[in-house]
DNA sequence: GAGCTGTTCTTTTTT
DNA sequence: AGAACAGCTC
């Protein structure tokens, strides 16, 4: 197919199929939308603007190229970072085109996922050290790994308590060839250890499956030549989500996935950076783009939010050019003080149960808070006040002793060089049996050749009857859940060996494997207790039924969690100095806080309401608003202090505490409209700041008059090189670069270097 | 192992 | 700012 295929063709061909150039899908495209779907250069990424439909464009490319350029969706691979992102991009596609059959999509899934399966599939892993037969091992069982490494040898790590993290955060170090950590422990001596461990137990923990598929993607390429690789190795097009929360493991794992010869799509949004302290670098967005020489495009346009709340959110963008909104002016952002976390618990109560009667759904609402322990006040008032509510913390199958111990057996079932997990089994208090171990042992030689199996029939098997102990207490719900997760198993695996002709061991080891990866969520928020709505075994689908019974519910979420959604109706809480942004140390962080309350008001569609209390409970918040209130324009907020309701109160615990309370309050308000005042006096350049600050900091202040003339002035920043000044005073220099758009920066650091002296 | 001083982290969470 | 830990002394 030649490069020159176009419009006349494509409006020749169109006799024929519809193509998705002819469809309703691409015509309801904005002209930066149309853009980024017929982009056809060998690297792309997309700057995409928050709710500027991201997803709706990934999605038309990958129908664009399957229907219109004539690319097998099996020529695809699609990458995202979480499991709910892949679900949620085969899901949109089933509904534009539903004859999509599940083998087509095999490429669609996280990066884990996807090495995952070339692993199985196409990579040669005995020249890494494992085998086909490999298991995937989850980060608490890696970190019990190390624990027992490391007092097997006698290492010496410091802070074994939070091993875990430093097993994760240190690995990037080690794997560049660090000589030694920063602890000046024997730290990369364990994970030498570990990898020969995990070698010899063969099983790969989820780095393990970025890296080795990475080094053998590398070593195949070469082996293949620099001529080209045969047709069917790799994909011919690769599509990437939310490209910048990558980190320098995936983009690595991307390249190698290129192989110099696939077209890269990627989008992402660098505003909405917010776990750079989990690994994530600098900034990927466009350390990918410079790493693949892409070309970029923006989708400016955001189609979500009121006027208001865009042109609070512009305030709060760091890189690129301004959100361009569709939408009305609505209503204003509502600010709101309370007294304490408790009054406003009631007083959200109260106004989402006013919200309801007049209408609103409870699933159009959402609260969002900086930490998961603000959610305990708001739980109890609503359980008080009947609003049903649905909290976004994740339950594993590992929270569910008995399915724990099940999955267990099963990894050393398909797995009998797994001596760890074998340990585990026999040793658990609960359902540990001597008798346990030969069954495992002997499951692939017996049970393990069968090419059909029913859950009773590995109940019968594994001797679970006599494990589960029929005395005990528990022994009806444990069955009850043990055989609601055979069944499900056993589903999967018989419809996997059907249609792969595998037997019955490699059907159950695809399934624990997968499961692992999948994280094996339950739903905590479902009061049926155990039930594993979730688990996602190989090969099978999405639960439709279990999406389209979703109950009206109130969501209560972390800033974190809101990520990615997007609701009617918006309380952020705890908008206080000390919580939002919580107390950070150095600079980086504080601007990561600054697009995590950038992310939380984007959620929001026509109502957002900020609140800070007088009295925050928390520890570290202090009774005064987030600095971040104070960069919204005044003109776009309807402050509504000490609210309506709670006039109530101060009757109520009438006399000295109340009044005492109403002038605390008082007290706070007017210290507010001082600062804001002379927030406003500092602005254009405040003689009295400046005067202090070239008193402490020497020469560049000096002239703060003069900076009112058009003159531009020249900085220079190690990282994001030539810009020009667009404001400072005595603590902060504030810059715009081309490449990477407006940044502040801490005199005290010293990162900017002023070009031309003043 | 008590008592001291110095260091490091505290929150957010996916695979 | 305070907890939790590391490493030292006695």
């Amino acid at each position: 197919m030649s490069e020159q295929t176009n419009g006349l063709q494509q409006a020749a061909g169109s006799f024929q199929k519809e193509g998705f150039q002819h469809t309703e899908e691409f015509c309801r495209l904005n002209e930066y939308q149309k853009a980024a779907v017929l982009d056809e250069s060998p690297a792309c990424v997309v700057n995409a603007n928050v709710g500027s439909g991201k997803t709706t464009v990934l999605i038309g490319k990958i129908l664009y190229l399957h229907l219109d350029r004539n690319v097998p969706l099996e020529k695809m691979t699609v990458l995202t970072f979480t499991n709910k992102a892949a679900d949620e991009i085969v899901e949109r596609l089933r509904k534009i085109k539903p004859d999509i059959a599940p083998d087509q999509v095999q490429g669609f899934g996280t990066f884990h996922s996807v090495a995952l399966r070339m692993l199985k599939n196409s990579l040669p892993v005995e020249e890494a050290g494992w085998t086909k037969e490999f298991t995937v091992m989850d980060p608490d069982e890696e970190t019990d790994l190390a624990m027992k490494i490391i007092q097997e040898h006698g290492l010496k790590v410091k802070y074994k308590n939070r091993l875990k993290k430093r097993l994760e955060q240190e690995y990037q170090n080690w794997l560049e060839g660090k000589a030694e950590s920063r602890y000046r422990d024997d730290m990369y001596r364990l994970y030498q250890l570990l990898e020969e461990e995990k070698k010899r137990q063969n099983k790969m923990s989820f780095a393990d499956l970025l890296r080795v598929g990475e080094e053998l993607l590398r070593i195949k390429a070469e082996d293949s030549g620099v001529e080209r690789r045969d047709e069917k190795s790799g994909p011919a097009w690769i599509l990437v989500d939310e490209v910048q929360d990558s980190d320098l493991m995936q983009i690595e794992f991307l390249d190698a996935l290129r192989g110099g010869k696939a077209k890269i799509f990627a989008v992402g949004d660098p505003n909405q950076v917010i776990y750079s302290w989990r690994g994530t670098g600098d900034n990927m967005f466009y350390l990918i783009k410079h790493r693949f020489g892409a070309k970029e495009l923006t989708l400016p346009v955001n189609y979500r939010s009121n006027a208001s709340i865009l042109a609070a959110a512009n305030r709060f963008l760091q890189f690129g050019n301004r959100i361009q909104g569709t939408r009305e002016e609505g209503q204003r952002i509502t600010v709101r003080n309370h007294y304490d976390p408790f009054q406003e618990a009631e007083y959200l109560a109260e106004k989402i149960q006013t919200l309801h009667r007049n209408g609103k759904s409870y699933r159009e609402i959402a609260v969002f808070y900086r930490l998961q322990s603000q959610s305990g006040i708001l739980e109890k008032v609503f359980d008080r006040y009947g609003i049903p509510y649905e909290l976004s913390v994740k339950k594993t199958l590992k929270d569910i002793p008995v399915l724990n111990w099940l999955v267990k057996v099963l990894r050393v079932s398909v797995n009998p060089a797994d001596t760890q997990m074998a340990a585990e089994v026999l040793a658990d208090p609960g359902y540990g049996e001597e008798s346990m171990y030969l069954r495992m042992t002997e499951f692939s030689e017996e049970t393990g050749k069968r090419e059909s199996v029913s859950a009773g029939e590995l109940f019968a098997y594994f001797g679970l009857r006599e494990a589960l102990h029929p005395s005990s207490a528990g022994y009806q719900e444990d069955e009850r859940l043990v055989m609601d997760f055979l069944e499900k198993m056993c589903a999967s695996c018989n419809k996997e060996m059907e249609s792969s002709q595998g037997n019955l061991t490699a059907a159950v080891r695809k399934f624990i494997n997968s499961s692992a990866l999948y994280g094996m969520k339950t739903d905590a928020g479902e009061k049926a207790p155990g039930d594993i709505s979730e688990c996602e075994g190989a090969g099978s689908e999405p639960d439709e039924k279990d999406r389209t019974a979703e109950p009206d519910r109130v969501s209560l979420m972390t800033l974190h969690a809101s990520k990615g959604l997007e609701f009617d109706t918006v309380f952020i809480i705890g908008v206080n100095q000390g919580m939002i942004p919580l107390r950070c140390k150095n600079f980086e962080q504080e601007e990561e806080e600054r697009r995590l309350f950038f992310v939380g008001i984007t959620r929001a569609e026509n109502n957002l309401e900020l609140s800070w209390y007088t009295n925050p409970g928390e520890p570290g918040a202090i009774g005064e608003p987030s600095r971040y209130l104070r960069m919204i324009p005044e003109q776009l907020l309807n402050r509504e202090d000490a609210g309506k309701p709670e006039n109530v109160r101060s009757g109520e615990n009438a006399g000295g505490d109340g009044r005492k309370s109403d002038l605390h309050q008082l007290r706070k308000q007017v210290q507010e409209q001082i600062r804001l005042k002379s927030e406003h006096a500092r602005r254009p350049g405040s003689a009295g700041m400046a005067e202090r600050g070239a008193h402490l900091q020497g020469e560049t202040v000096k002239k703060e008059k003069e900076q009112k003339e058009p003159e531009v002035i020249r900085v220079r920043h190690r990282k994001y090189g030539e810009g020009i000044l667009i404001s400072e005073d005595d603590m902060m220099i504030e810059a715009e670069f081309r490449e990477y758009g407006r940044k502040k920066f801490l005199k005290a650091f010293g990162e900017v270097e002023v070009l031309d002296a003043v």
